[in-house]
Parts: C-alpha cells; structure tokens; sequence
DNA sequence: CACAACTATATTGCGCACAATCTAAATGTG
DNA sequence: CACATTTAGATTGTGCGCAATATAGTTGTG
C-alpha cells in the first residue's frame, strides 16, 4: 500500500474534510432549491427570517449566519427584486436598513418545509450520531469564530 | 424561553452546521496561510501534489479535491504565476495539463508543515472524538458526492 | 482513412466570501 | 453645541465554485 501517514495528507485534515463535506451537501440542496428559486446562501437568509419572524438588521443576519455586509448586502439585494424581501430603513437610525419578508416571501416557507426531510434522508447517520456531530459542529463554528 | 423546535430552524440544520464551521476553519487558515503566499484552495492544490509527488492532470486533482477545471484552472494559472507549479502538455495526451512542482514549489512545503499543527491545537476536540468526526465528514462526503 | 462519438481542459457568466475602504448617521466629550 | 469617535451598511477588488458551453485532441467503427 502506498497510503502516506505525513501530515500533510489531504486524508488527515480535518479542515479538508469539513471543507468536502460542506462543498458536497451544498451541492446536494441544489436540485432542491432550483426548485424554489433560491441559492443556498439566499436560502439561509431565508431561513433566518422565517425563524425570527420580526424584520432583521444587516448585521443581525450576519451575525446570525456567520457572514459580513460584503456577502450580505448584494444576496439581500437579489432576494428584493425576486420579491422575497422589503429593505427599508430603520426610522429610529437611519444607519439601519431592516430586512423584512414580503407575502411572497412568507409563503414561500410552505415549499421550503420540505427540503430538509429530502436532504436529511440521505445522510449515512441517523438520531444520536446526528446530533452529536451537530454539537461538534457546533463547538468548532465557535472555537474558530470567537476572535472576529 | 423563545427557542423554537420548527423543522427550519437553522439550529436545527445539519447543512447549516457543516456551511458555518467549514468557512470559519478556513478563515482561522487565512492568517497562517497569509505567510505563505497561499489562499485556501491554493493550499488544498499543493497538499495534493506534495501527496502525490508525480505530477497530475487537472482532472485527477479534480477528484482528490472535489472540485472541476472551472475551478481549477484560474487556481493552478495562479500558482504557476507565483512560480510554485508548472503546467505543461502531457507528450502522450496533448489534451491532458500535467501539473508539476517546482523547485519552489518543493520547498514550500517545511514552511508548510507547521500550519496544521497551529489550527489542531485549537480544534475543540481530540484524540478519538476528532477522528470519529473526520470518518463521520468522509462518510457525508461520499454519500453526498456518489452522484456526480 | 473518414468521421462520429468521446474525453480533457478551458472559457464564460453568475453568485458568493471576505478584506479594505468609504459614507453617512449616531454618540460621547468638553 | 462643536467635533472626534464610533457604528451600520455599502462599495470595491480579488478569488473561488460551479453550470453551461466551447475547443481541441483521441478513439472507435465501418
């Protein structure tokens, strides 16, 4: 066998593996959200505001999803000409912009309900695995973006 | 309290997990990479070919490394600029780019070297539950990339 | 050998990601 | 109230990521 053990082995990152995982799984929701009309990105955004119900800041969603105002604001300006969302300033700090759902947008939530189940079947764990990956997940998003 | 248990919730995503904790290990690469010259996915085409060590067709990169030529190319034609690969026709093939090391190349691999260890050591968990996790990542991957 | 089918890579176009910078509005301090 | 500081978001520029398409080289079939 020629398997390597340097550590410089694709195989023996971790940083790649999640890197593949993340990549394939994106990939995976396409065919779903095609569907929908959306780009994953536009869908977490989505998913953020249907969670949070009231209309967010810029920064909120950010926060939220772990992207900055360079990423944010030209998706938020896609999802407003597709109608989705309302972008109007914030009348107690004109800085603000809140980011609002339109009807369209909240209807759209009853499509989307039933894209996780489809994606979710085909993950090769089910129950405690699941979430305990999920919580491990959880603690590296953290470790990591703790100095931002 | 207000958390909410709807099947959209983005706590409740794997997906989601595996999109946040992906970017921010890749962004807490970013300043070590810096002081190579490298981005990540640069970073990722040279692992392959220290890994490898005879040079590759983009397409044999492309599958150790998930991605296609039209993601490749413009990262290879990057790296050739920088003087740490070559890219020349293979004599048996000519449609075929074999993609070598330089010298510099080479030797940008003890610098190299010591960037995994700095990030491992802040990886949340260890030992058996990091290699539980890396199997579990391969595991998605796979699953999620059988239909390509 | 002609030529259709196939294969490897490159190109194009769109949409993120993110650092750096800019603008405008709000806030703190004397 | 003047004015420096801070804050929220937008803009700019570079580099992926990928689908769709284009191009050139190779192989199979008669």
């Amino acid at each position: 066998m020629t398997a390597s053990t340097s550590p410089l082995d694709l195989d023996n990152q971790l940083c790649f593996a999640l890197y593949r995982a993340s990549h394939a799984v994106v990939r995976a929701y396409k065919s779903e959200l095609d569907q929908l009309g959306l780009t994953y990105p536009q869908y977490l955004v989505m998913l953020a505001l249907w969670q949070e119900s009231k209309p967010q800041g810029v920064g909120q969603l950010g926060d939220l999803l772990g992207l900055d105002s360079g990423t944010l604001t030209p998706v938020l300006r896609r999802l407003e000409q597709r109608g989705l969302v309302v972008r109007r300033r914030d009348e107690h700090d004109e800085r603000r912009r809140l980011i609002g759902l339109t009807d369209a947008g909240r209807d759209l939530r009853a499509l989307a309900e039933k894209v996780p189940e489809k994606i979710a079947a085909r993950f090769p764990m089910q129950g405690k695995d699941y979430h305990q990956l999920m919580a491990q997940l959880g603690d590296i998003a953290q470790a990591f973006d703790s100095d931002r």
